[in-house]
Parts: structure tokens; sequence; C-alpha cells
RNA sequence: GCCCGGGUGGUGGAACCGGUAGACACGAGGGACUUAAAAUCCCUUGGCCCGCAAGGGCCGUGCGGGUUCAAGUCCCGCCCCGGGCACCA
């Protein structure tokens, strides 16, 4: 009886649906093991042959687990929501949804012909409601949660609120809002918390949530109205259509993860994951010790100004410098319109004296008329997210006693005359207040919020903190690690977006540096990378204080400090940092010698073992020595503290996009508040068409009725917490109107938030809904995740290393905080399946034009024709044969029905392609669909095949050349059971002709090797080698011509995690009638292993030179004895004495001579 | 530049803790069965050299050194390939 792989198979796949075979439910009576893998995107294309590699391991781990006794979870789903099918249905106008569904039952035809033993009753994909309620629920948690850096972990927002209204909020509180800006919140008393109203709460709230509106720098691209990545990006145009994409800030939803840098870093140690990925993780959260130290300033205001420092320093100086920033750069858009403004009201255009860029408690404003308290604002064109926080200033101002009057953009240039005249009309009106402004700067100095600390610490902040300045003085703050070289410092370089830049440029400069700002702004994160050679850099013309010295160190401004690390600026060591070096150099800066030894005229001196040389403390100090010598002195002298710095940012987490899970959040006078949980699942809303709107918006904002409306309830917040704020504080020109369908009927509609989550939002947690996939109450019961725990194994692609991974471990942590999971890693051991290549085939074409068409010649491999290039000919049209690839006459006229090789011939009868290794893709016309290898020869030879190419880990070219010989292992494993003639039918079934005879010691022998061989190598995950035991194994039987039970049955269920459908066939056919997964694992003994003898090979100076067999247990004494009197050993010792015989028990004999 | 992997026959890859390098499979060559094909089975297959043969010798795991009775494996210095990060202060 043959083995016919396409019935046995196809009647398997059957029988497993009808008996729910993987069907699987906790089980307290065993231990459980969860297996999973990353869930795929079902994309259009299909599963390729690459796909199935991991799914293959983690399937046959998950069977043989089961066999071992555990009570397995291994479920698959898909990661459902994501970019391909949206832009797929702005081609076509289809629904993404329609086109998802399709690609999912497509991918579920291809898993199941693949064998998987995956509980299909657990499926879950993340864009069904019923999935992405608990992901929309988890992100309201987030937003109802902040970190406590004391406790260490993120608690709800209630306890915030109490605390506050008890002891207001100190320093240490705000510690670890790092966030992708900083934004000044300070502190406050209890008593002026519960003094403030909902509006500024829920403001000061902001920056406290774990899931937060920030601004952030993104690739924007008007043309397309949505924001790109990195990669979309090339060359400052779209990747997709060339159209111009400007870096802009943005209001997006952000999630605080650097809130848990440390714990992601410290919890890596304990994971069973490869090395390469624990790396890449710590190099992505960018964990650096150092110092932060404060370079003191005082401000350029005006050239008039210039050494005075009276009443016009209103600033809160300890976060001018911090806040401003952030106002200064959102006003960089209407520069054009303050300008004009400018012009018309600077010196005596009003009759009082205006001020302009200036800072008052934190805040700078446009202009200011500091003796009557005015301030004068333009408001940008586009900022719509900046107006709560315009509300929030005026408020404060209006709390200082200033008045704030605002202007539009357009109002300004249309008519700055007219603008004049409304700004002298209501300086007339007001009290000449100059008298009490100038001459004290005490009064406008102190805000009420002290600032919050520098680093990770968190304290007061003390008289010696505000520097050495002295009261009333700016400062620049830098992040080095090398606080050691300060005495090197010979200049401070700013972020080209550095806050300060603007107020730091005197008069004489400012063209140029503006200049210089605005190329460097426009230029993308890459165009800068690729000029890494070019210094550039310009003088803002002031000076800071060095902290140590009190020299002057001039202020310099140059894109190869980025705004995003740090504090955006740097202290220039030249003699110890070689960028600061080149700088230095280039612009013939000095450069100090930080280091005995160096030579500063060739290079800076980088070592982190070399003596610090500077004269003063530090000198003769080794550099981790002086490092915490000067770390001392800085904290001594209040210019600076110890501080720990992390590359991560916060995680952006909204989309201007359609096909993702709404956020929950609706908008009241502009405040984000959470929907309730009644309200879940915000279900995504039709829209007519999946693209922006005409004014820029994400599609969502097409839907009708995009809006939410509170239940009716007097007195009740809307998410939960205080009251809404009045609609007086709203901005002007806001547009906090509700949009209301329901107006008529009173009842208020507020809109709702248009942006979607990004794709990796229910990747992050979807591993705990496989455990209770349909509860409908929680995201998943509480007893289903006791059970189930940690992911045991995670088999995925290291693509997802400083993505998915880290998001995935991020929001366990956060589970975790809040005690909704009892471990807070999400996977204990992970291993990362390599990527299968595929094979292209280059053909050498030359293009010519023929009657006035194109056509394409198809050259020999080795005619170097001027003009020839290569090009990707399809693999499933060429024939493999003499070690070399080729198409015939035959083969290229199956190709020509392909379109796009329609007009292409051949230049000889038969021609040569080149083989060429690259990544498996359908432009590459390399693409091997696994379907096809499953039709012809089956999915278990499919399966065996992946997995005898070599190491799951390693990538490596699929290349189906070698699959005949897994294939004949399976022949010739069923033929074991079908030796001889076979056994007629009894009852129906072929019973194979197997016999109850006892099993030789030899057979014996066989069985145990292969069964501890298998079981060591699935425990270590290497599967080639397990596979090619069952080869040896079915080789020696088959010499042997086992045909007996006791050998062949324990052989099957060793074979069914591989070859599942084989597997269950012979197990029948052997007369059980349970599924062979059912059976426990084959236990092997030493006994059956034990050899007698050992054929020692015996080596004369390490080279093996004869084999002697002496039974196992001769000692070694007598074996060198033996040894030494064997004739032939005799004959090449020539008589002479060995100078000594070393004899390693059952390994070797080495003659020294 | 930095950090992680990795370089072994014509090919994919084996090799425990330093102990017979090349398991297993593909491909290639030769043979058996067969009218033929398919399928199956057997033999050879790292390179070079000596020998009619049996057999024997030398070289060989990216390169150069070292440790050791013994090195693919350990140490030092390089080269190359793959992946990640990057004017990261």
């Amino acid at each position: 009886m043959a083995y016919e792989h396409q019935d046995i198979e196809a009647k398997w796949r059957e029988q497993w649906r009808a008996r729910g075979t993987y069907r699987v439910a906790p089980d307290p009576s065993r231990p459980k093991y969860y297996v999973l893998d990353m869930f795929p995107y079902p994309s259009g294309a299909g599963l390729h042959v690459g796909h199935p590699l991991g799914y293959i391991a983690s399937d046959i781990v998950a069977r043989y687990k089961r066999h071992c006794g555990f009570n397995v979870l291994h479920p698959m789903g898909y990661d459902s929501f994501g970019l391909p099918a949206e832009q797929y249905a702005i081609q076509t106008g289809q629904h993404p949804a329609k086109t998802t569904e399709e690609n999912a039952a497509r991918y579920r035809l291809q898993l199941d012909a693949i064998g998987f033993s995956f509980d299909w009753d657990r499926e879950v994909r993340t864009s069904d409601p019923s999935f992405y309620k608990w992901t929309q629920w988890i992100f309201l948690q987030l937003f109802d949660s902040w970190y406590d850096a004391k406790a260490d972990k993120a608690r709800p927002i209630s306890e915030l609120l109490e605390r506050f209204a008890i002891q207001g909020c100190s320093g240490q509180d705000a510690s670890v809002l790092t966030g992708d800006i900083e934004q000044y919140v300070g502190g406050f008393t209890a008593a002026e918390w519960n003094a403030f109203d909902e509006r500024t709460k829920q403001l000061v709230l902001q920056h406290f949530r774990l899931a937060y509106l920030s601004d952030a720098w993104v690739n924007w691209c008007p043309a397309l109205g949505t924001v790109l990545a990195n990669d979309e990006v090339k060359d400052g145009v779209s990747e997709r259509g060339g159209h111009p994409v400007e870096r802009k800030r943005m209001k997006q939803w952000s999630l605080r993860i650097t809130a848990y840098a440390q714990r992601l870093l410290d919890g890596l140690d304990g994971l069973d994951w490869s090395e390469s990925i624990k790396e890449a993780q710590r190099n992505w959260i960018g964990r650096s010790e150092g110092a932060s130290v404060k370079f003191a300033l005082t401000p350029n205001l005006s050239p008039e100004e210039r050494g005075t420092r009276p009443g016009y320093l209103t600033a809160d100086p300890e976060v001018a410098g911090k806040l401003m920033a952030h106002a200064n750069t959102m006003r960089k858009n209407p520069a054009e319109a303050e300008d004009r403004l400018w012009q018309v009201i600077r010196g005596a255009g009003t009759g009082d004296k205006i001020r302009r860029q200036h800072i008052i408690d934190r805040f700078i404003v446009d202009f200011v008329c500091l003796p009557k308290r005015l301030v004068i604002e333009v408001d940008g064109d586009i900022h719509d997210h900046q107006k709560q926080e315009d509300a929030a200033r005026t408020a404060r101002l209006q709390e200082l006693g200033f008045e704030v009057i605002r202007f539009a953009n357009e109002e300004v240039i249309q008519d700055p005359y007219k603008v004049r005249d409304r700004i002298k009309e209501v300086l007339a009106n007001r009290r000449n207040v100059a008298e009490d402004v100038e001459g004290s700067d005490g009064e406008w100095h102190s805000s009420p919020l002290p600032r919050r600390g520098a680093g990770g610490k968190g304290h007061s902040p003390s008289p010696s903190e505000r520097g050495p300045g002295g009261e009333g003085t700016l400062s620049i703050e830098v992040f080095t690690t090398r606080p050691d070289t300060l005495f090197g410092v010979s200049f401070l370089t700013l972020a080209p977006e550095h806050e300060l830049v603007g107020m730091l440029t005197t008069e004489d400069r400012r063209a140029e540096v503006e200049a210089y700002v605005e190329k460097a702004r426009n230029r993308s994160e890459r165009e800068r990378q690729a000029e890494v050679d070019k210094v550039s850099g310009v003088f803002t013309g002031s000076y800071a204080k060095h902290p140590f010295t009190g020299a002057d160190v001039p202020v310099w401004v140059g894109d190869y400090v980025l705004g995003g690390y740090g504090t955006g600026a740097v202290m220039a060591v030249p003699g110890g940092d070689q960028r600061d070096w080149r700088f230095a150099k280039h612009f013939g800066l000095p450069i100090i010698a930080v280091t005995e030894g160096a030579d500063i005229e060739k290079e800076a001196d980088e070592r982190k073992d070399a003596t610090i040389c500077s004269e003063g403390f530090l000198k003769g100090l080794k550099v981790p020595q002086a490092i915490t010598r000067a770390i001392e002195e800085l904290e001594r002298i209040g210019a600076g503290t110890g501080k720990v710095n992390f590359r991560l940012r916060d995680a952006a987490f909204g989309r201007q996009r359609y096909w993702g899970e709404p956020i929950p959040i609706y908008y009241k006078d502009d405040i984000p508040y959470p929907l309730p949980e009644s309200a879940l699942p915000l279900v995504l809303p039709e829209v007519d068409k999946f693209l922006p709107t005409e004014s820029g918006e994400p599609p969502l904002a097409r839907a009708k009725n995009w809006t939410y409306t509170p239940p009716l309830s007097p007195g009740e917040g809307p998410g939960g917490e205080g009251t809404p704020p009045s609609p007086s504080e709203r901005g002007p020109g806001g547009e906090g109107t509700p949009l209301s369908p329901g107006e008529g009927s009173g009842v208020r509609a507020y809109p709702l938030e248009t942006t979607t989550m990004p794709g990796w939002a229910g990747s992050s947690w979807y591993f705990l809904r496989y455990m209770d996939p349909k509860n409908a109450g929680r995201f998943a019961a509480k007893e289903a995740i006791d059970h189930w725990g940690q992911v045991d194994l995670y088999v995925g692609g290291s693509e997802h290393a400083t993505g998915h991974l880290l998001y995935f471990r991020f929001w366990t942590k956060f589970l975790h905080d809040l005690g909704l999971v009892p471990f807070d890693e999400p996977a204990k051991k992970l291993v990362n399946q390599g990527m299968v290549q595929g094979m292209s085939m280059m053909a050498n074409v030359l293009a010519s034009s023929r009657n006035g068409e194109e056509h394409y010649r198809l050259l020999a491999l080795n005619n170097k024709v001027e003009g020839a290039f290569e090009r990707n000919y399809p693999v499933d049209h060429v024939t493999f044969r003499d070690g070399r690839y080729w198409i015939n006459e035959e083969g290229a006229n199956r190709t020509r029905s392909i379109s796009a090789f329609r007009d292409y011939y051949l230049d000889a009868p038969v021609i040569e392609l080149k083989p060429v290794v690259e990544k498996m893709s359908k432009s590459k016309y390399n693409v091997v669909n696994p379907d096809d290898i499953i039709a012809k020869y089956g999915a278990d030879t499919l399966r065996l095949y992946e997995m005898f190419l070599g190491p799951v880990e390693q990538s490596k070219p699929w290349d189906t050349n070698g699959i005949e010989g897994t294939f004949r292992f399976l022949r010739k494993f069923w033929n074991l059971f079908y030796s001889g003639d076979g056994v007629a039918s009894t009852h129906g079934v072929d019973r194979p002709n197997v016999s109850d005879d006892a099993p030789t010691k030899a057979e014996l022998k066989v069985l145990h090797a292969t069964l501890k061989k298998v079981t060591e190598d699935i425990e270590k995950m290497s599967f080639n080698t397990s596979v090619a035991q069952f080869m040896i194994a079915v080789n020696e039987l088959g010499a042997l011509k086992c045909g007996k039970r006791a050998v062949l049955e324990p052989l099957v269920i060793a074979l069914a995690p591989f070859a599942p459908h084989i597997a269950e066939e012979l197990w029948e056919k052997l007369g059980h009638s349970a599924s062979v997964t059912t059976a426990p694992w084959p236990q092997w003994s030493a006994e059956h292993l034990v050899e007698d003898s050992f054929s020692y090979p015996i080596s004369f100076n390490g080279k093996t030179r004869l084999q002697l067999e002496f039974p196992i247990a001769l000692d070694p004494k007598s074996v060198e004895e033996q040894v030494l009197a064997n004739p032939e050993v005799q004959a090449r010792l020539e008589g002479k004495a060995p100078k000594k015989v070393i004899v390693v028990p059952k390994r070797i004999v080495n003659i020294v001579l």
C-alpha cells in the first residue's frame, strides 16, 4: 500500500475539524504551557513559504508538550488593522473590513492545509469590535493612570487627585514626566489645587496621564493629508507620489512609555530571549549616566537692554528656558505677522514701550507693554490644539494682572495699522504701573509653582539651584556623560530647534542665525545623516558662564546636536569629544586638552581610562573618579546634578488613518475626556471615502455624527471627574463648539477624537485575549489569566525587536501595576525565526526597439553588451539542470503570459539565468507559495523540509532542491509498515503488516537513540537535527528489515509533532481509535543505549591513525598497555618509547612522540 | 563608528564541556531492476599526492599568531557577510 499523502491529509484535516481535536480548555490538574506565534497581518498576497517557518516550529513544541501531559494553549488570530487594507480601500473604494475578511479566510485555508494544531475557537482579530472594545478599555486605563515614581508603578488618577487635594504637588511627583518634550507643570499647594477650576485641573492632569496629548515632531505630507513614517520619506518628498513633506509639530496622543524605561531595561535580565533582541532593546532604551549641568546666562533681549537687569525680567527664572521654548516653537509659523506688527508698534509706534518675545512667568508672549501690563498675542493659523494652551496662558497671565488681547494672523497681515490702533486704544485705557514693575524683579519672578527636579531624583529647588549666575538668571541646561571634562568646555552648542536660540541671538546675528535654523529645521534627519562630514553651525552672539571657572563660554547653534535627545544642548569639549573637536576645528574655536597624553592637534581623546590633566580639583584623577568628583562639586555649588538619561521617547499613539481602533475620547471645550466604559466599543464609523478631509483632518472626521452625547445626569462629570469647564475659558477663535446633531433637543453632543490607534495597539495585549476570547464583561477572566499565565514560548521575527516587543512588555507591566495580571513580563522565552529568503533568477536583458515598440532580448549570461541590465525573471518558469538554471523557448512562452514579460524573447534556444538570494517579494517574481508544495508533496513533507533546512533562528534561502529527500524519508517511513506484500484489508482498513515479535537489541538501540535525540532536540528547538535523526532511524530500521510494533509505534508518536497527518494515519492503522495526539510521549531509557565496547581512535601527536576496540569498562591504564602492545602501534613507534600517552575513556587515545 | 549574530565540501547544514571534522539531506558520478519511464535499491563523492591493487601520505573549518598531548570549538590581532542603532552628548 502506497503513501497517498493527498488522501491522508484531506482525511485528517476533516477528522480534526469534526472531532475538535485541538480544542483546549483550562485543566488545573495538568501543568500549563502557552505557545504563541506572532499573529500575522492578513495581506492580500497570502502566505508565502517563509511565514510558516516559525509556526511549524512552535506547532512541534505545542504538540510535543501535549504528548508530555501539558495543558497546552496554542492559539492563532489576525493583526487585522493596518495600512495595506486601507491603501487598497483608497484605491478601489472597497471597505477594508471586506478585504480583511477575504484575506483572513484565505490565510485560514492555507494555515489549515499545513496541519497546525491551533485552537481556532480562540481566534482573535484586532479589528473585531468585541476585541478592540478592550484595546480601547486598556487605553482608558492608561488615560486614567499616572506614574508614581516613588512607588515605581502606575496608579489610578483618582489617587493622584486625593493626593493633590491633601498635599498638593511637589517636584517629586512630577519627576518622571519626561515625554517627547518637557512641558512645565510645576508644583502647587493643596489649597491652590482645590482652587483650580476644572479646566486647569484637566490641563495639569494631562502632564501625569500615561496616555496624553502632546506635541511631537512628525513628517507631515500636506498633499496626502497624513503623517508619514521615516522610511516613507525620501529626500524630503513622500515615497508614494513624491509630494513634499515637512517637519511639523502636531498634537498627538502619546503613551508615557518613558516612565517604564528603567523597568523595561531591568526586566530584560530575567528573560530567556536571544541576546541580540535584548541588546537591541537596551540600545533603544539607551540609558546613560552622567550629569545635568547648568550654564548661567544673561539673555540678550535687545541691544539697548543689555547690561541692565531690572524689571523686564518677568520670567519665572527656574523655568523660562524650558517652557517658553515650547511656545516659541509653536509660534514659529506666524513669524511674518508678528514681524509686520513689530514694525508698526516698535519704538514709539503706540506711544508706549512694547517688548517683543518676552518671557513672563512660564510663558513667552509675543508682545508686552510692561508698564501697562498688556499682553498682545498673534495667533498662528493652524494650531487648534494650541488653543487650550492659549486659554490656560491667558488665565495665568490674568492671574498675574496682565490683560491679554489677541489678534489673528490674517488680521495683522491685512492691516497691521488697524491692529496697532486697537492696541493704542486698549493701552490708553490702562493705568501705568511702571513704578511697581521697573526696579523690582521679585514680584514677577516668583511663580507659585516650584520647578520640578531636573533628574530622576526630585527635590525642591533651593536658592543655590538657581545657578551661580544668581537669582533671576536664565541658564542653559546640558546633559553630559563626561562631567569630568568640564574644564575643557570651550563653547556650548544648541540644537537648531532649541528653545533658547531665538532669545540668545543678538540682533546683529539674527538674520544669519534664523537662516541657519530655518535650513536645519527643514532638513530631515536622514538628510542630516547623509552629511555627516560637513560641519555647520553659527554663533548666536551670546555667552554663558562656566559653572566652575566663571569664564564666558560662547553659545553656538549646530545641527550636529539633536533637539530630541537630552536637553537639546551640549557642552562642547573639543579635547574629549570628536564631534566637538571637528566643530571647533572648523570654526577655529579653542581646543583645550582634558586628558594626559592626548594629541589634541590630531583628534579628541575619548579614552575612558585616561587621567584628567585640567588644572583644578580634578587634576590627576582617573576618568571614573573625576566624574564622581565633578558631580559632587556641581551639586555642592548648585550648578548641576547627577542624572540618568534615556534615549527612549514616548510612543506616538495617534494615526491620521481610518483602519485602526478609534480612540475613545471626546472633547469638551477642547479638553479630552474619556468615554465611559458603557460606551465601549466605540465602533469605527462608516465614511464616504477613506481619505483625509479637504481641511486635512483624518478620515474619521468624514463620519456623520462622529460625536458623543453623555447621558443626562446632573452634576455627574462626563469622565467621572469634575465638572465641565466654563465656556468663558475657551481661547478666542476656538472651535470648541460642539457638533450637535441633537441641538434642537437641547442635548449636547461632543466631538470625538478623529485619529485612530497605531498597529501595535492590539498586539500589545492580544496574548491575554486568547486566554478567554469570548468574554464580554472583561478583557479576560481573572481565572483564565491565572491559569494560563505568561507565554512560555513566543515565536516571531526579530524585526519586531524594538517595536511590538517593547510595547508588549510595557502594556503588561502597566496591567500588572493595576493588579490586572499577576506577572509583569508577557513572555518568558522568545525565539526569533529567521527569514526565508527567495532565490531570484536574474536574466541578462537588453532593451531594443523594433517597429517603434520596445522589446527585450534575453541574452546569454556572459554576454556583456553595453546597455544590458539584470532583471528578475519568474522563478517558477525556470528549469534547474546540471547545477545551473535555464529557460528555454517553451518556458519563455509561458512567461509571456505575464504582462510584464509580454515582449521578451530569447537570444538563444536556451538561456542561463543567474541565481541571487534576496528577500522574497512579489515584485522580484521569486515568491514560492506553500500551496504548490503541499499539492505536490503534502503538508507533512513541507513541515519536515522547512525544519530540515537548518536552525529556525537562521535566515536561509528557499530552495526546493532538497525537498525530495524529506519526501523520500516519509515514504520510507510508511514502507516500514507495509514491507513485503502488505496484509489484506480487514474491516475496511488496510492493516499494516507489523509483527508483535520482541525487538532485537539492535532495533531497540535505534529506537531509543532516536527517542533520546529527538526529545533533547525538541527541548533545544533544534529541529533540523531531529529530522536527521528520524532519517537515520528509518535508514537503519530499513536495513534491519524491522516491522515490529514495539519499535514502530513509539516512533509514530515521536514523529507526530513533525508530521501529524501521516502519524495519525499510521496510528489508526495500528489499531488505535483515539487521536495520536493523546498518546503519551515515549520515554527513552539508557539501558538500551549501553555499549559494551568502544572503538578508540588512536592518534599520534593528535592525528588519528587507527582504531582499536576495547571493552568500555577497561581502565585507562590497561587501555594504554594494550594500545602500546598493538603491533601496528609498535610499527609506528619504530622502537622508540612514546613521550606521553593520554587516554580519555570513551573518547580517544593520543600518543605523543 | 558602536552593538549583536555568523563565516565548515558543489549546496543546505552536523559536530556534547577542547577529544575520529564533514552526521543527515540535496546535487553529481557509477551500477542493479525495467521494453522504456517513474519509483526503488546499492556503490563512490573535501582537495592534492603515491600505488596495478590492498593500502598509505600531505593539506584542510575566513586570515595571521598563541595556549594545549589535542583547537571548527579557548585567547589575541585582523578580514568579510548578515542584522540592529547612530552626529545619543
